[in-house]
DNA sequence: GCCTGGTGTATTGTATACCAAGGAATGTGA
DNA sequence: TCACATTCCTTGGTATACAATACACCAGGC
C-alpha cells in the first residue's frame, strides 16, 4: 500500500563523523593480527583522513577515545600507535575477565530462566564426542559466543561493556591458544561443568568454576605465550 | 649542600593542554556533589575554553575522553551534561566493584606480605570502640582508604584503573551512606574480619567477604537511595 | 673521524572560522 | 487567548590554517 505522506527519515542524525570512525577503526584494529611480526602497527592522522575523505579533527577524537580505551598510545608528535599488551598486561587482563565472568555467573543464577540457561547446552552438541578437534575454527567461535551469552544473561550492561574492551585482547589469544594440544576438549569439558553448575543453580560453585578455567588460560599464557615479549 | 653539577630538568614535555583540562575536568567532577538538588550538571565547550583561555579543541577533546570514561554524556548540538547515574546504574557499578574489590583480595594473598597486610589493621585503631560513629567524616576516608590498599596491595594496574574510575561513582554514594543507622560500625566489623581472612591466607574466605561487604552496600541502596530517581 | 649545531621535513597540538541542528522567543492569524 | 509558523540564538560538528616539536640529515670545525 501506498503512502501518502513521504515516508521517511528516520535516518541517524545521531551518529557523527567521530563515532562512524571510531566503530571503524576499532573493528579494523580488532580483527587485525598485532602479535604478527610484521604488523603495522603506526597509525597516521592524515592519512586516514585523507582516506576517508574527512578532515583530521573527527579522526583525532576518534583517536583519543581509543587511546582512552587503551587500544592505541599516542605519544606527542611522534604518532599514534597501535598497542601490543606484554604478558605481563595480558595476564591482568585475564584476571580482570576472570573477576567479571565469574561475578556475571552468579548474576546468571539470579536472573535467567531456566531456558536460558539450557540454551547454552545447546550451542555444544555439535562438538559431542571429537568433533572439537576436527572443527577448531568453528568451535573457536562457539567458544567465544558461550563466554559472551554468560555475560549477556547476567543482564548488567555495566559487566558487559567492560568484558567487551577486554575480549578485544583476548580474542588474539584464545585463536592462538585453542589449538595448542587437547586444549579445545579440556575447554569443552570445563563449560559442561559450568552450565551444569548454572542448571543447579550453585552460585558459588559456577562462579569458581568460571574463574578457574579464565585462570587456566592464564597459566597457558604464563607458560606458553613467548611470543608476547 | 650545593651540588656541584647542574641539577635537572627531566621536565615532563608530556603534558598538553588536553591532558591538563582532562585532569582538571575530572577533578572538578569527581569532587562536586552531583546528586543535589541544584547541581549545575551542564557544561559549555565554549565558556569553558572562554573561561581557561584556550582554544575548543583540547576542551572537546578532553570531554570526549571524559565521555568514553562514562562521566559526562554528550547530546549532539544541545550541550554536555555530567552523568547521574540512575540506582540501577549504580547498583550495577557496586556489583561490578565487587567483582574487582574481591579478586583484588585473592591476589593480596598472593602476593602481598605479611607487613603489607597488617599495615591494613593499623589503619583502624583510632576507630576502636565506639570512636567510628563519633569521626564520622575521618573514618569515611580511612573506610576509602582502606578499600583502595586492598587494590593497590594487588599489585594489578588494570584492577586499580578500573576500580578508580568506578570509585567515582561510589564515593559520593559512600558519603551519603556511611552517615546512616550503625553503617560504620558494622562497616568497620566487616573490615576487620576481611583483615583477618587475609592474615590467615584464605582466599576463598576473603574474596567471600570483600564481596558480601559490597553486595550490603548494593542492598542498603536498593532500599534506601531514593535520591536516585 | 667525530662532535656540534643548523636546517628541513614529518607529524601532532592548538586556534579559529564556518556549518547545521535544536530549541526558545517572537510574531501572526484565527 | 491559543495554535502555529518564523526567526534567531545557542551549541556542538567539521574543516582548515598555523604553531610547535621530534627526528633525520648534512655541513663545518676541531
Amino acid at each position: 500500500m501506498a503512502h501518502t505522506k513521504l515516508a521517511i527519515k528516520p535516518i541517524n542524525t545521531n551518529f557523527s563523523l567521530k563515532d562512524k570512525i571510531y566503530d571503524s577503526l576499532k573493528q579494523a584494529i580488532t580483527s587485525m593480527n598485532i602479535y604478527a611480526e610484521d604488523a603495522e602497527l603506526r597509525l597516521d592522522e592524515r592519512r586516514l583522513s585523507e582516506k576517508l575523505e574527512i578532515s583530521r579533527t573527527p579522526v583525532r577524537e576518534a583517536l583519543a577515545r581509543l587511546e582512552q580505551e587503551g587500544l592505541v598510545h599516542i605519544v606527542p608528535r611522534r604518532g599514534v600507535y597501535i598497542v601490543r599488551k606484554t604478558k605481563a598486561e595480558m595476564l591482568e587482563v585475564v584476571t580482570v575477565w576472570a573477576a567479571l565472568e565469574s561475578t556475571a555467573a552468579r548474576l546468571v543464577i539470579e536472573k535467567a530462566t531456566d531456558d536460558e540457561i539450557s540454551s547454552l547446552r545447546t550451542m555444544f552438541i555439535t562438538f559431542e564426542g571429537d568433533k572439537a578437534k576436527a572443527h577448531i575454527d568453528e568451535y573457536s567461535e562457539t567458544n567465544i559466543e558461550f563466554h559472551q551469552s554468560i555475560l549477556r544473561l547476567s543482564q548488567c550492561n555495566l559487566l558487559c561493556d567492560l568484558a567487551d574492551n577486554l575480549f578485544i585482547h583476548m580474542r588474539s589469544i584464545r585463536d592462538r591458544t585453542i589449538a595448542e594440544q587437547d586444549r579445545a576438549d579440556r575447554s569443552i569439558i570445563d563449560h559442561l561443568h559450568i552450565i551444569e553448575a548454572l542448571e543447579k543453580r550453585d552460585a558459588d560453585l559456577a562462579a569458581q568454576l568460571v574463574r578457574e578455567h579464565s585462570m587456566n588460560l592464564a597459566l597457558h599464557i604464563e607458560k606458553h605465550a613467548d611470543y608476547l615479549e
